[in-house]
DNA sequence: CTTGACATTCCACCTGGCTGGAAGGTTTAT
DNA sequence: ATAAACCTTCCAGCCAGGTGGAATGTCAAG
Protein backbone atom coordinates (compact mmCIF):
# COMPACT_ATOMS: atom_id res chain seq x y z
CA UNK A 1 0.00 0.00 0.00
CA UNK A 2 1.60 3.51 -0.92
CA UNK A 3 1.01 6.56 1.43
CA UNK A 4 -1.93 7.89 -0.12
CA UNK A 5 -4.42 5.01 0.35
CA UNK A 6 -2.72 4.70 3.94
CA UNK A 7 -4.05 8.24 3.80
CA UNK A 8 -7.27 7.48 2.69
CA UNK A 9 -8.18 4.36 5.17
CA UNK A 10 -7.09 6.02 8.12
CA UNK A 11 -8.52 9.48 7.36
CA UNK A 12 -5.00 11.45 7.83
CA UNK A 13 -3.04 13.39 5.17
CA UNK A 14 -0.22 12.12 3.78
CA UNK A 15 1.59 15.07 4.91
CA UNK A 16 0.39 13.89 8.50
CA UNK A 17 1.47 10.42 7.53
CA UNK A 18 5.00 11.48 6.68
CA UNK A 19 5.23 13.48 10.40
CA UNK A 20 4.83 11.00 12.26
CA UNK A 21 7.50 9.23 10.67
CA UNK A 22 10.07 12.37 10.79
CA UNK A 23 9.45 12.11 14.57
CA UNK A 24 9.27 8.79 15.04
CA UNK A 25 5.59 7.78 16.20
CA UNK A 26 5.76 5.62 13.17
CA UNK A 27 8.60 3.61 12.03
CA UNK A 28 10.76 4.29 9.06
CA UNK A 29 8.48 3.01 6.18
CA UNK A 30 9.81 -0.10 3.47
CA UNK A 31 10.34 1.58 0.15
CA UNK A 32 9.64 0.52 -3.35
CA UNK A 33 12.36 0.04 -5.70
CA UNK A 34 11.36 3.60 -6.99
CA UNK A 35 11.44 5.34 -3.46
CA UNK A 36 8.01 5.23 -2.82
CA UNK A 37 6.82 4.35 1.01
CA UNK A 38 5.46 0.83 1.36
CA UNK A 39 2.40 0.03 3.82
CA UNK A 40 1.35 -2.96 5.40
CA UNK A 41 -2.14 -3.51 7.02
CA UNK A 42 -0.70 -3.04 10.11
CA UNK A 43 0.53 0.47 9.82
CA UNK A 44 -3.01 1.49 9.32
CA UNK A 45 -3.38 -0.39 13.22
CA UNK A 46 -0.79 1.67 14.47
CA UNK A 47 -2.36 5.27 13.33
CA UNK A 48 -5.66 4.34 14.16
CA UNK A 49 -4.12 3.92 17.34
CA UNK A 50 -2.12 6.96 17.07
CA UNK A 51 -5.34 8.83 16.33
CA UNK A 52 -7.22 6.85 19.31
CA UNK A 53 -4.84 7.99 21.40
CA UNK A 54 -4.48 11.69 20.27
CA UNK A 55 -8.40 11.76 21.15
CA UNK A 56 -7.75 10.62 25.01
CA UNK A 57 -5.45 13.48 24.93
CA UNK A 58 -2.23 12.01 25.22
CA UNK A 59 0.39 14.18 23.19
CA UNK A 60 2.14 12.89 20.22
CA UNK A 61 5.20 12.79 22.68
CA UNK A 62 3.68 10.38 24.73
CA UNK A 63 2.47 8.24 22.34
CA UNK A 64 5.90 7.92 20.62
CA UNK A 65 6.97 7.10 24.07
CA UNK A 66 4.58 4.33 24.39
CA UNK A 67 4.75 2.95 20.92
CA UNK A 68 9.19 2.83 21.36
CA UNK A 69 8.61 0.94 24.35
CA UNK A 70 6.39 -1.61 22.42
CA UNK A 71 8.74 -2.11 19.87
CA UNK A 72 11.67 -2.72 22.56
CA UNK A 73 9.08 -5.42 23.55
CA UNK A 74 8.59 -4.29 26.58
CA UNK A 75 5.04 -4.68 28.09
CA UNK A 76 3.17 -1.13 27.64
CA UNK A 77 -0.27 -1.26 28.35
CA UNK A 78 0.42 -0.89 32.18
CA UNK A 79 2.29 2.46 31.07
CA UNK A 80 -0.96 3.55 28.62
CA UNK A 81 -3.11 3.07 31.76
CA UNK A 82 -1.14 5.19 34.16
CA UNK A 83 -0.28 7.90 31.70
CA UNK A 84 -4.33 8.35 31.14
CA UNK A 85 -4.73 8.56 35.18
CA UNK A 86 -2.27 11.70 35.06
CA UNK A 87 -4.46 12.89 31.90
CA UNK A 88 -7.68 12.60 34.17
CA UNK A 89 -5.58 14.22 36.58
CA UNK A 90 -4.70 17.13 34.51
CA UNK A 91 -8.41 17.31 32.69
CA UNK A 92 -9.60 18.08 36.22
CA UNK A 93 -6.93 20.86 37.08
CA UNK A 94 -8.24 22.02 33.69
CA UNK A 95 -11.82 22.00 34.50
CA UNK A 96 -10.76 23.78 37.61
CA UNK A 97 -9.02 26.42 35.84
CA UNK A 98 -11.92 27.18 33.60
CA UNK A 99 -14.69 26.87 35.88
CA UNK A 100 -12.57 29.74 37.74
CA UNK A 101 -12.46 31.70 34.98
CA UNK A 102 -16.12 31.33 34.10
CA UNK A 103 -17.18 32.49 37.53
CA UNK A 104 -14.33 35.51 37.59
CA UNK A 105 -16.08 36.76 34.52
CA UNK A 106 -19.50 36.06 35.11
CA UNK A 107 -18.64 37.98 38.63
CA UNK A 108 -17.54 40.53 36.48
CA UNK A 109 -19.61 40.55 33.65
CA UNK A 110 -22.71 40.90 36.40
CA UNK A 111 -21.37 43.72 37.97
CA UNK A 112 -20.75 45.82 35.10
CA UNK A 113 -24.26 45.62 34.06
CA UNK A 114 -25.08 47.19 37.06
CA UNK A 115 -23.57 50.41 36.41
CA UNK A 116 -25.18 53.16 34.63
CA UNK A 117 -24.26 52.71 30.77
CA UNK A 118 -24.26 56.58 30.40
CA UNK A 119 -21.28 56.57 32.55
CA UNK A 120 -19.50 53.82 31.87
CA UNK A 121 -17.33 54.67 28.17
CA UNK A 122 -14.32 53.58 29.10
CA UNK A 123 -13.10 50.06 30.36
CA UNK A 124 -10.44 51.20 31.68
CA UNK A 125 -11.78 53.98 34.05
CA UNK A 126 -15.06 52.86 34.66
CA UNK A 127 -13.02 49.30 35.36
CA UNK A 128 -15.25 46.93 33.95
CA UNK A 129 -12.46 44.25 34.08
CA UNK A 130 -10.90 45.03 37.58
CA UNK A 131 -10.90 41.96 39.73
CA UNK A 132 -12.27 42.82 43.22
CA UNK A 133 -11.54 39.80 45.14
CA UNK B 1 9.26 56.45 34.23
CA UNK B 2 11.48 54.25 32.18
CA UNK B 3 10.43 50.58 30.69
CA UNK B 4 12.09 48.93 34.31
CA UNK B 5 10.10 50.64 36.38
CA UNK B 6 7.17 50.17 34.44
CA UNK B 7 7.89 46.43 34.35
CA UNK B 8 8.44 46.45 38.26
CA UNK B 9 5.26 48.42 39.19
CA UNK B 10 3.20 46.07 36.85
CA UNK B 11 4.89 42.70 37.03
CA UNK B 12 5.08 42.26 33.27
CA UNK B 13 8.90 42.07 32.06
CA UNK B 14 10.37 44.94 29.97
CA UNK B 15 10.35 42.12 26.89
CA UNK B 16 6.61 41.76 27.17
CA UNK B 17 5.98 45.75 27.13
CA UNK B 18 7.81 46.27 23.97
CA UNK B 19 6.35 43.20 22.64
CA UNK B 20 2.87 45.39 23.32
CA UNK B 21 3.76 47.92 22.00
CA UNK B 22 5.09 46.05 18.92
CA UNK B 23 1.49 44.61 18.13
CA UNK B 24 -0.40 47.72 19.29
CA UNK B 25 -1.70 46.74 22.43
CA UNK B 26 -0.28 49.66 23.83
CA UNK B 27 0.38 52.90 21.69
CA UNK B 28 4.26 53.38 21.10
CA UNK B 29 5.75 55.36 23.77
CA UNK B 30 6.94 58.77 23.97
CA UNK B 31 11.04 59.15 23.77
CA UNK B 32 13.37 60.45 26.15
CA UNK B 33 15.78 62.65 24.33
CA UNK B 34 18.58 59.42 24.64
CA UNK B 35 15.67 57.62 22.94
CA UNK B 36 14.90 56.08 26.13
CA UNK B 37 10.65 55.09 26.30
CA UNK B 38 9.32 57.29 28.56
CA UNK B 39 5.69 56.49 30.46
CA UNK B 40 3.18 58.34 32.82
CA UNK B 41 0.96 56.69 35.13
CA UNK B 42 -1.61 56.07 32.70
CA UNK B 43 0.95 53.59 31.26
CA UNK B 44 0.47 51.13 34.76
CA UNK B 45 -3.40 51.75 34.11
CA UNK B 46 -3.38 50.39 30.15
CA UNK B 47 -1.02 47.47 31.19
CA UNK B 48 -3.22 46.25 34.27
CA UNK B 49 -6.10 46.11 31.90
CA UNK B 50 -4.48 44.25 29.80
CA UNK B 51 -3.34 41.97 32.37
CA UNK B 52 -6.94 41.49 33.61
CA UNK B 53 -8.40 40.96 30.13
CA UNK B 54 -6.17 38.40 29.80
CA UNK B 55 -6.85 37.00 33.00
CA UNK B 56 -10.38 36.72 31.98
CA UNK B 57 -9.40 35.04 29.28
CA UNK B 58 -9.26 37.67 26.27
CA UNK B 59 -6.78 37.06 23.20
CA UNK B 60 -3.84 40.38 23.00
CA UNK B 61 -5.45 40.97 19.57
CA UNK B 62 -9.39 40.96 21.38
CA UNK B 63 -7.78 43.59 23.69
CA UNK B 64 -5.71 45.43 20.71
CA UNK B 65 -9.38 45.90 19.43
CA UNK B 66 -11.07 46.89 22.56
CA UNK B 67 -8.36 49.76 23.18
CA UNK B 68 -8.27 50.93 19.70
CA UNK B 69 -11.82 51.33 19.69
CA UNK B 70 -11.04 53.46 23.45
CA UNK B 71 -8.56 55.40 21.57
CA UNK B 72 -10.82 56.47 18.74
CA UNK B 73 -13.52 58.09 21.85
CA UNK B 74 -15.85 54.71 21.07
CA UNK B 75 -17.82 54.10 24.21
CA UNK B 76 -16.46 50.41 24.55
CA UNK B 77 -18.09 48.73 27.70
CA UNK B 78 -20.96 47.36 25.65
CA UNK B 79 -18.26 45.80 23.40
CA UNK B 80 -16.01 44.34 26.15
CA UNK B 81 -19.67 43.18 27.99
CA UNK B 82 -20.69 41.14 24.55
CA UNK B 83 -16.85 39.68 24.10
CA UNK B 84 -17.12 38.04 27.54
CA UNK B 85 -20.05 36.73 26.74
CA UNK B 86 -19.45 34.97 23.93
CA UNK B 87 -16.03 33.70 26.03
CA UNK B 88 -18.27 32.43 28.86
CA UNK B 89 -19.97 30.60 25.85
CA UNK B 90 -16.60 29.56 24.50
CA UNK B 91 -15.66 28.42 28.27
CA UNK B 92 -18.59 26.26 28.04
CA UNK B 93 -18.08 24.57 24.89
CA UNK B 94 -14.64 23.48 26.63
CA UNK B 95 -15.79 22.44 29.22
CA UNK B 96 -18.04 19.96 27.47
CA UNK B 97 -15.23 18.61 25.42
CA UNK B 98 -12.68 18.02 28.82
CA UNK B 99 -16.10 16.61 30.27
CA UNK B 100 -16.64 14.22 27.07
CA UNK B 101 -12.82 13.16 27.08
CA UNK B 102 -12.81 13.01 30.44
CA UNK B 103 -15.60 10.69 30.75
CA UNK B 104 -14.13 8.54 27.36
CA UNK B 105 -10.86 8.13 29.00
CA UNK B 106 -12.62 7.16 31.89
CA UNK B 107 -14.56 4.66 29.92
CA UNK B 108 -11.10 2.87 28.50
CA UNK B 109 -9.17 2.89 31.31
CA UNK B 110 -11.64 0.62 33.48
CA UNK B 111 -12.20 -1.31 30.13
CA UNK B 112 -8.52 -2.34 30.12
CA UNK B 113 -8.31 -2.98 34.31
CA UNK B 114 -10.51 -5.78 33.45
CA UNK B 115 -8.52 -7.45 31.44
CA UNK B 116 -6.16 -9.88 32.44
CA UNK B 117 -2.66 -8.37 32.52
CA UNK B 118 -0.66 -11.16 31.29
CA UNK B 119 -2.42 -11.44 28.21
CA UNK B 120 -2.23 -7.74 27.45
CA UNK B 121 0.99 -6.77 26.47
CA UNK B 122 0.90 -4.70 23.48
CA UNK B 123 -1.76 -1.79 23.92
CA UNK B 124 -2.11 -2.11 19.65
CA UNK B 125 -3.18 -5.06 19.82
CA UNK B 126 -5.14 -5.47 22.91
CA UNK B 127 -7.15 -2.34 22.32
CA UNK B 128 -5.99 -0.68 25.23
CA UNK B 129 -7.40 2.49 23.72
CA UNK B 130 -9.79 1.47 21.02
CA UNK B 131 -12.96 3.52 21.76
CA UNK B 132 -16.21 1.52 21.43
CA UNK B 133 -18.80 3.72 21.48
C1' DC C 1 38.44 55.37 33.69
C1' DT C 2 35.92 51.72 34.05
C1' DT C 3 32.35 48.89 35.67
C1' DG C 4 27.63 47.79 36.05
C1' DA C 5 22.98 48.62 35.41
C1' DC C 6 20.13 50.36 32.62
C1' DA C 7 18.35 51.21 27.69
C1' DT C 8 17.91 50.35 22.32
C1' DT C 9 17.07 47.34 17.93
C1' DC C 10 16.74 43.16 15.52
C1' DC C 11 16.65 38.42 14.64
C1' DA C 12 15.91 33.88 16.21
C1' DC C 13 13.66 30.49 18.82
C1' DC C 14 10.17 28.01 21.69
C1' DT C 15 5.69 24.93 22.21
C1' DG C 16 2.49 21.34 19.05
C1' DG C 17 0.76 19.63 15.23
C1' DC C 18 0.76 19.99 11.51
C1' DT C 19 0.06 22.49 6.33
C1' DG C 20 1.75 24.75 1.91
C1' DG C 21 4.57 25.08 -1.76
C1' DA C 22 8.67 24.51 -4.72
C1' DA C 23 11.24 21.52 -7.58
C1' DG C 24 11.68 17.38 -9.10
C1' DG C 25 10.86 12.02 -10.29
C1' DT C 26 7.27 8.09 -11.48
C1' DT C 27 3.28 5.97 -12.90
C1' DT C 28 -1.08 5.65 -15.13
C1' DA C 29 -4.54 6.86 -18.37
C1' DT C 30 -5.93 8.72 -22.72
C1' DA D 1 3.13 11.63 -26.52
C1' DT D 2 1.54 13.96 -22.92
C1' DA D 3 -1.16 15.23 -19.19
C1' DA D 4 -2.93 14.10 -14.70
C1' DA D 5 -2.14 12.14 -10.60
C1' DC D 6 0.85 10.17 -7.89
C1' DC D 7 5.27 10.21 -5.21
C1' DT D 8 9.91 12.32 -3.18
C1' DT D 9 12.63 15.92 -0.29
C1' DC D 10 13.25 20.16 1.92
C1' DC D 11 12.24 24.68 3.53
C1' DA D 12 8.84 27.84 5.30
C1' DG D 13 5.05 29.25 7.83
C1' DC D 14 0.97 29.13 10.85
C1' DC D 15 -1.42 29.88 15.65
C1' DA D 16 -0.20 32.71 20.56
C1' DG D 17 2.48 34.96 23.57
C1' DG D 18 6.07 35.78 24.39
C1' DT D 19 11.67 34.70 25.68
C1' DG D 20 16.84 34.79 24.61
C1' DG D 21 20.74 36.74 22.99
C1' DA D 22 23.85 39.74 20.22
C1' DA D 23 25.54 44.11 19.31
C1' DT D 24 25.36 48.63 20.72
C1' DG D 25 24.28 53.08 23.35
C1' DT D 26 23.69 55.84 27.85
C1' DC D 27 24.38 57.16 32.39
C1' DA D 28 25.72 57.32 37.36
C1' DA D 29 28.90 55.83 40.94
C1' DG D 30 33.39 54.65 42.73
Amino acid sequence: MRIGELANQTGLTTKAIRYYEGIGVIPNAEREPNGYRDYDGSAVDRLEFVKDAQAAGLSLGEIEQILSLKDQGESTCGHVLSLLDSHVTDIDRQLGELRHMKARIVQISTRARQMDPASCTDPIRCQTLAITS
